[in-house]
DNA sequence: TCAAAAGTGTTCCTTATACACCCATGT
DNA sequence: ACATGGGTGTATAAGGAACACTTTTGA
């Protein structure tokens, strides 16, 4: 921005800001699958993505790391280094009913094993699995408020193209090393049934990973290759 | 965003939000540009992007918009369809020393054919080529204010993603119908040297045009075959 | 006739895709 | 031993890269 007078500054209404972050995590059952929260308040019951409104002068990543304390009982220590990514901005001032809000929507992804513990805990936390494109929510429901079914959307689509040609560039997997199958069944929860050839994932993937010369060790079947990300 | 009252709304200070802008253009040189304006005011004389502060329930696209007509010249008429690509939120609270501002980055292509008669018509308007991923700025300003160079930079990525495999899909071209080498002089100037190869570039991009049977003429050489959109 | 640009054909690769087949473990 | 999943080898096809060569125009 340029060329406005500090004057022009305060000229306008400004509106409020919003942070929706979308957690992507695979749930154990091979699935992708998205953090929704039950809200409180008018609209108790409902299931929606978490989100909170921007505090004067704070970072949008800042917001978003907040939100999921403050929500969900996520500590930042939960999102070891993991930085929200900027999706979209969603602006169309009669989107939320209370005024004119302008929501930032992003999309951080979380090992299972993170979400587990507090979903488990917290009653009105969930994980819905994603199925065409939409988030397959519990009980009669059938879509997120404020137009968020885009937002997971459009996290799906980003996720798609990262994980096409690069071995789970989102760190979905928590661990450093992994065998192919296990990173196969995030690739598969994202891709899907179609752009997923076993065969062809294992060449190229493998190339772009370091042999460990590890073996996995006590599971039915042969053991695997352990595999690490390279540098 | 979810969980609020009408009063949590009012309870929380609101930044100022702008929209600023990266209009890309291939000059006739074959070159990448972007759109420049002269800033007046107290930092009168500098380079910067064009951006305006949004108005009241305005949507970011409209801004936009806006912001060409105010600022450039460029009606929405000069526009024809296209619209603004969001790129990036930058969200540091010290970014703007006038105040708490969030500035929402835009991309917008527009053919060098609408932005040469304004440009040559108005001082305080230039096209910037694009080196290093920078825009090399006239005279001895040496970057963008307000770290507009990042937002050129990331302009630049997206289209550089977007052309490696289809042809012109931000319509850098302004007709509906040329031949091979005009379209290969915008992905040269958007790719450079590297991932251009002639031979490769005329059997990826021939495969998804539509062949209209006509031929250049009155250029020197062999004319070439004028190739149409697909659908 | 020559320069300039367009376009074709061929050869050599790399890589996707698909199978067939062998390997190492738990039960 | 056999079921189960892991891994290799080989054949085919498609596409990228490089290069030589032909075609069609303007000057």
């Amino acid at each position: 921005m340029t060329g406005a007078s500090t004057n022009e500054l305060a000229q306008f209404p400004r509106p409020s800001i919003a942070v929706d972050v979308a957690v992507l995590t695979v749930t154990d059952q091979g699935e992708l699958g998205v953090l929704l929260h039950r809200r409180t308040g008018d609209k108790a019951g409902t299931w929606a993505l978490p989100g909170r409104f921007l505090r004067e002068r704070e970072r949008l990543a800042d917001a978003v790391e907040r939100t999921l304390d403050e929500k969900c009982d996520l500590p930042s220590l939960a999102l070891d280094d993991r930085t929200p990514r900027q999706l979209h901005v969603f602006d169309d001032p009669d989107r939320d009913d209370r005024g004119w809000v302008l929501s930032v929507a992003h999309l951080l992804v979380l090992p299972i094993e993170h979400l587990e513990p507090v979903v488990a805990t917290h009653p009105d936390l969930t994980i819905a699995p994603i199925r065409d494109d939409r988030a397959a929510l519990p009980g009669k429901q059938r879509q997120l408020p404020y137009g968020q079914d885009e937002i997971v959307a459009r996290a799906h689509d980003e996720l798609r193209r990262a994980y096409r040609e690069t071995p789970d560039p989102e760190r979905f997997l928590d661990s450093e090393e992994f065998t192919l199958s296990e990173l196969g069944t995030v690739h598969f929860a994202i891709l899907g049934n179609d752009h997923w050839a076993v065969d062809t994932f294992r060449r190229k993937m493998s190339r772009q990973l370091h042999d460990t010369e590890k073996q996995s060790r006590g599971v039915t079947g042969r053991p695997a290759a352990i595999y690490r990300r390279m540098r």
